[in-house]
DNA sequence: GTCTATAATTTGATAGAC
DNA sequence: GTCTATCAAATTATAGAC
């Protein structure tokens, strides 16, 4: 992996269980095994690493969104959906990226901000188109806002149940 | 006010739209017209007032809970709850406390990620209460995260219409 | 591309006068 | 309780050698 890419990886890991001011340039070199130097060469302002970081991120959960559009029924797409979000929760172990930058949207840098709405709009378009045929669904946005929820939740009680009792509430609400 | 009480107002604000992260001594001391050393003097280490924030905001919600717990029926007193995070919302203009709170626990004090455990874990046993007596309701845990990750959404596309749609859904799921 | 070196600022925190 | 003064460390960022 690129260097670039490398740092882009790590500034995620720390993003999203910290938050924005938990992301530092030392802490990032030296998570990559380069000085700070060099990551300012690759991202020459913080800025500009946020950016980058929710980006990056945006494209890496849409390319596992596009499978879960494969899917024949509304309720199977919502699962595929759920089950994007549930592998962020428990395999990596963290909340999604946005939840973290949206909650601290006011004190972000502008262009940061709005790499974050981009993101949110796009998961709403992405759930309109999915359940466009549903008899019965809730609001893409409701949806949205459930389960980075019960990722803070879960996040926060360290306890997986919540999620699972969101995404099953979720799926009994849409065929 | 005393002056303990307006650094813990200050600190507030800043924790629900910056973060832990972007909370410093001396924009607090600016704040409420001190220098920092005189913020050091009630609150000796960061880590310190991080707790007496959360614990000071968890009384005042559940002072105002009080009164949603008293309506007649299960749905009114969620009604109420759910009143009580709008309030927070359009009113103070900022996410609970404890939503940015939640998504930054991995990296926050031990202690200060304890109160916000606490915070929730108490709003669920509130709920419990409240709706115990109802023949169709939501989980607690579910109501929290739905509301909680509503705000979230509200904040970052600066627009309550995501936050009405939950509470109405959350409503319509009780009786 | 990565490094050393460093500038300029900010941060959490303390000592001691008043 | 609040202040001045200060410290040690960390932060974002840049200049210039290699």
């Amino acid at each position: 992996m690129s260097m670039h890419d490398k740092i882009l990886e790590a500034a995620e890991a720390r993003l999203r269980s910290g938050g924005y001011g938990a992301v530092s340039f030392r802490d990032l070199a030296s998570d990559v095994g380069v000085k700070s130097a060099s990551v300012h060469y690759h991202f020459p302002r913080k800025e500009d690493l946020g950016v980058a970081v929710v980006t990056a991120y945006t494209e890496k959960v849409f390319e596992a969104l596009g499978m879960a559009m494969q899917a024949r029924t509304p309720r199977d797409r919502l699962a595929g959906y759920i089950g994007v979000f549930r592998h962020a929760l428990v395999e990596e172990d963290a909340i999604c990226l946005c939840a973290m930058l949206g909650a601290e949207a006011r004190g972000l840098p502008h262009q940061v901000a709005e790499a974050v709405r981009v993101f949110f709009q796009a998961n709403i378009d992405w759930l309109d188109e999915a359940l466009a045929n549903a008899s019965r669904k809730p609001k893409s946005a409701e949806i949205i806002a459930a389960l980075e929820g019960a990722m803070l939740l879960a996040n926060t009680m360290d306890s997986i149940a919540v999620f699972e009792d969101v995404a099953d509430g979720l799926l009994s609400r849409t065929e």
